[in-house]
Order: structure tokens, then sequence, then C-alpha cells
DNA sequence: TCTTGAAGCTATAGCCACTAGAGCAATTAG
DNA sequence: CTAATTGCTCTAGTGGCTATAGCTTCAAGA
């Protein structure tokens, strides 16, 4: 058995965090010692790991409930599984092609600075005027 | 003078987004008309403009807020506006490398499963077991 | 056995940049 | 004049935590 600081440690995960996923139901309520502490068996520790890995890929919490439920069935077909992970895939390349987007328009920017004034400033008159811009650029992806 | 519909037409930014601009100090709050509806001056339209297309560019609205009070300014050097931009292009920068390796994690789960049952699923094994990864991730890019 | 410090507990609030909704007042088009 | 639209304020919710306050429990050393 475990206390949360030893499955915090063992898992990379912290604590506070530990106590945020039972709250919203991703990790069952463990046991508690005499004292209303903690005690986590040792499949809290996979269960934990699972969800701090696919987090680390980028899942979002609730597909994560998902695949937990799914790794809990493994009679069933993975194909679930398999649609979440392209999901994921999907929207992991989507911000990829929008952040080169910006990537290019923000080195646009800077090479047309030449460190004058802000009155002939490219990035301020830049900013300030859609026009000079070479793409659309549609702003979801501003985390 | 534009009503807050017709201002955030014009600059295509959504209505409650204009209130709350207002409300954290990034727009001066304007005057209002007989039946307390704000009443904006056409430079409003410019300072929104230019906080809408700093935004799709992926600033904080700390940075703009900073921006803005530069290009308040005119005369002093563009040093600092170009500062906040290439901190902005390093961080586009960040995010791009880390969804690559995002990308290239999911493309190799992906490419494993069979499509059969959950107790062979490449993708719940793999997130289970960090083992079975390439590469180290950090999780910093999970917004 | 006592003590001290670390680790645990609950509850609440904050982060970012909005978005949604309730319930009402004002404006505008027909 | 009426009905539809737009506006107002206020509150709460989003995701995924993180931080703080004020308390209790536990583990190790003297």
């Amino acid at each position: 058995m475990f206390s949360i600081g030893k499955l915090g440690r063992a898992a990379r995960v912290k604590v506070p965090t530990i106590r945020y996923y039972e709250q919203i139901g991703l990790l069952p309520e463990p046991d508690r010692s005499a004292g209303n502490q903690r005690l986590y068996p040792r499949t809290a520790l996979d269960r934990l790991a699972f969800i701090r890995h696919a987090r680390e890929l980028g899942f979002p919490l609730d597909a994560i409930r998902d695949l937990l439920g799914l790794s809990d069935h493994p009679d069933q077909s993975c194909a679930a599984a398999d649609a979440i992970a392209r999901a994921q895939l999907d929207a992991v390349r989507d911000r990829i092609v929008r952040l080169k987007a910006l990537e290019g328009e923000l080195e646009r920017m800077l090479d047309q600075c030449a460190s004058g004034t802000i009155s002939d400033c490219r990035v301020i008159e830049v900013l300030g005027d859609h026009a000079n811009c070479a793409h659309d650029h549609d702003g979801k992806d501003l985390g």
C-alpha cells in the first residue's frame, strides 16, 4: 500500500493532481488509514501511470476516461481506442499546421524590423494592419 | 460612433470578448448613450483590430498590453516591441518541436495497432507502459 | 517517550482567455 | 406600435491543474 506521496513519486504525478483526478472521478476513492490518509493498492500505480502517459501524449482527460474504460474490458475490439488515438493525432497535426503559419508570420514581421523607433516599427505596424499579412490566420491555437 | 455590435462586426471580435477586454483594462471604458449603451469612437476600432491581430499571432494578453503601451509612444525605440515578438516566435517554435514529437509517438502507436481486441491493442499497451516510447516527452503542450 | 519536521487533510481561490446563460432594458425596422 | 434584435449586468463554467491557509497525522531521531 502506498501513501499519496509515494504514489505520486512512483508515477511522477504531483500530489494535488492525484487528488484532483480523484475528485473528477478519474481515479477511484481509495481506502483510508485510521488517521484518514489515503492508502493506495499497487493497481492505482498502473492506472495513474496510464493517465500520466496519455496526458504527455496530449490526450484530454475525457479521452483518457474513455481509454481507461476500454482497458477495463480487454475482450472488446480495440477499434474505439484506435479512433480516440487517431482523433488525437489529427488534432496534433492540425495544431502543427497552424503554429507553422504563425511561425512564418512572426518571422516575416521580425525580418522587416529595422530596430528604429516605434513610429516606423514593422512589428507594431503589422499588428495594426492585417493587410500586411501573407496568410489568413484564425487564432485557434492560442493556448 | 459605433455600438458594441458594430464594433465587434467591424473588428471581427465577439461582443462579450469586447466587454471582457474592457473589464481587464485592455480597452478604455467608452462613453455611454442616454440608455447606458456603449458608444465607441473610430479609434477603438484600430485598437481592437490590433488586439485581435496580435491574438491571432498567439500573443498573450499581457504581451499585447505591453505592445499597446509601446504603440502609444511612437518616439521610443522599438527594441522592446522586437523583444516581445521574438519571445513569441521562440514560444511558437518550442511548441512546434514538442508537438512534432507527440505526432511521431502517436503515429508509431497507431502503426502498431492490428485492430484486434483490447487485450492485444498496442494503443492501450503503449499508454500503459512508457518503456514502449521512443522519446521522453514532458507534457508541456497539452492545451 | 518526546519532539520536531515532513507529509497529509479539506476547502477555497486563482490561472488564461474567453463563453454561456439568465433576466432584464433599449433600440430599430417594418 | 409592435416585434425582433441588440444591448445591459451578473454569475458561473471551461480545462487541467496550481497555490494557499489552517489544520492533523505520521515517521524518525534523541
